[in-house]
DNA sequence: AATGAATGAGAGTTCATTCAT
DNA sequence: AATGAATGAACTCTCATTCAT
């Protein structure tokens, strides 16, 4: 019996997802010039000529990955969708962030990676934008609401805040102590 | 006749720079891997043979330009050198981040970009950190003088801010206030 | 649908053995340097990059060509292996050794001027020795039990005469009578 | 006082000597390919430049030194020019061919890596020939005169042997006996 | 759907040679 | 006569991509 339309589908999306996964990982121990697509299409267990059938080039493949990612992290943080960011929500989003950062470590390699490069900054921008944008208008409102000062530029602040420990986390895990950077966090953006 | 070690002198310096400026330059705009040696050398208007003459490997390139830009940096941050920093010179310091940040710009445009890609993170890493960690001492220090609770992470998290405000301004510095910035940073962190 | 096994086999087995036989060719014209992988290739009607799909490097193809002629060599000289050299097998060694040179002319030829290159020297040198030195064991006992004065630099004299005989042989083939030679070289070494 | 005619030239001979001297110091070390020009130029303690003054080519610098050890050679086996050889000359020839063979073993080293180069090998031929004819005539005359049953044959493959042993003694020098393997040839071949 | 042989452009690097000084 | 900066062609090797099977 020939296969349904829907399992073909099934299939076609677990294959991706897993050739998808063998480069991350690679991505994440060497730079992304030098993992060859043979190479990822070894760790996938499948042929270098079926890569092509997944994936149209080694470009739509990073930026694949790189969306996929930023799907998990706008999924996890879209909250209670009303917009208004209570501090018990404010304290939970600290926590969340650093929990995709520690339990998605490779992603995050792998995003810095490519983000620094201009070129493929250029794919992925629009959906980068598409994620930051409604969060930065959330943030913003919020201390707005509390009343601060220059409730953009604290929002800002914290999102530069975020990047920067990140990039400090990922090239350095064992020099950060993630509960007391928590807390601090906390403490003086909350 | 042959020319003057002098002049010699003069034509080794100035190709040199030509050579790091034009690298920089791409190197701000692609990936490392990305740029060639031919496109350095086009770009600073000579042979790709002639690369050599002055550096002996791409590599050794790279490291020269990070190298440099790292020297420039470690010098205006010398402050008094006693290891020992009082708040006045906490606000001073801060101050000069940003004046710097704005002040050389498109260097540290080009300076970011370089440093991010982790191919050169491990060519220059005992250089970055022969220059990080006095700073990161003195910070330490700062924080534990002054009492609060993690004093290492308190400093490690000033410098992740700071990495990230850098990387951010460099990104959009239009979407950027410096002075509300400074200010929160300070009062905050001081 | 996929080659069989079996067809891939072919095809590889088929590739190494012309390149091989290409680059033993072209070696023999000119000296191992000036022979590139690009001439290499173009006489064996492949491209360039197709030569590193059987060969790792350029030094891994001439180890494979100089193996697989010694192997054939020693094969052939591997007589009743008790180590022990008979007056008749000592006639019959002589023989072959002329024999080989006569039959496997153009073999010789380019093997020989493989062989003399001081890089592939290097390359080859272990097996070369794997190959020489029961052929120089079994020789020097054989003149030891026929009591000469100094029976290693006798074996040592007759192996550098045989070198040299095939090396002129090689260069100049009219010039010698084999018949000749093989007596004189029997009537004073046995 | 301008330098006489005389005394410029005096001063070119010696400077390409020196050179010459470099570079063949350098090619018994090394193979010719990987000499550079530079680095016999170091070596002679010219700039490079230079060299072009003295040879015009790296070429043309290999085909005078190989050229010039000829004539070395070809003046100590002068003997005494009637073309006649007696017992006592041919003792005292076996005994100079190893003279220099000890004496000049880095010219010998570079003579067999040229002359194994068909392309060099071209260049010098005509010198080479010019060398060993009157060698082999005179050999022939002298196992003529003694009577022996093929005096070419025998003159051929002393010849042979010569070379055999030269490539083997280059080869390996510890490994040989000179005064065991001159005794053994004298004997089987006066 | 699946393979891996095959391609070809381009990477970094070296070096004999030239030439302005 | 002398220098070494400069060139450009050639080198070995890599790899994303294609395609016959």
């Amino acid at each position: 019996m020939p296969r349904t339309e829907q399992q073909l589908v099934e299939i076609r999306e677990s294959r991706k997802a897993s050739i998808m996964d063998a480069a991350l990982h690679l991505f994440s121990e060497q730079s992304i010039d030098t993992v060859s697509i043979s190479l990822i299409a070894k760790r996938a267990g499948i042929s270098k000529g079926l890569m092509y059938n997944y994936f149209t080039s080694k470009e739509e493949l990073i930026k694949e990955i790189v969306i996929r990612g930023f799907d998990d992290f706008s999924n996890i943080f879209d909250l209670n969708k009303d917009g208004i960011l209570t501090e018990e929500e404010f304290v939970y989003f600290i926590d969340q962030t650093f929990f995709i950062l520690e339990s998605k470590q490779s992603f995050w390699k792998l995003y810095f990676a490519v983000v620094m490069q201009p070129k493929v900054m250029k794919l992925v921008e629009e959906k980068l934008m598409e994620v930051l944008t409604p969060f930065m208008i959330t943030l913003t409102k919020y201390y707005e609401t509390k009343g601060v000062e220059s409730p953009f530029a604290q929002a800002r602040l914290l999102g530069s805040l975020l990047d920067g420990v990140s990039l400090n986390y990922i090239a350095d895990p064992q020099g950060f102590s993630i509960e007391e950077t928590k807390k601090i966090i906390i403490e003086k953006f909350i």
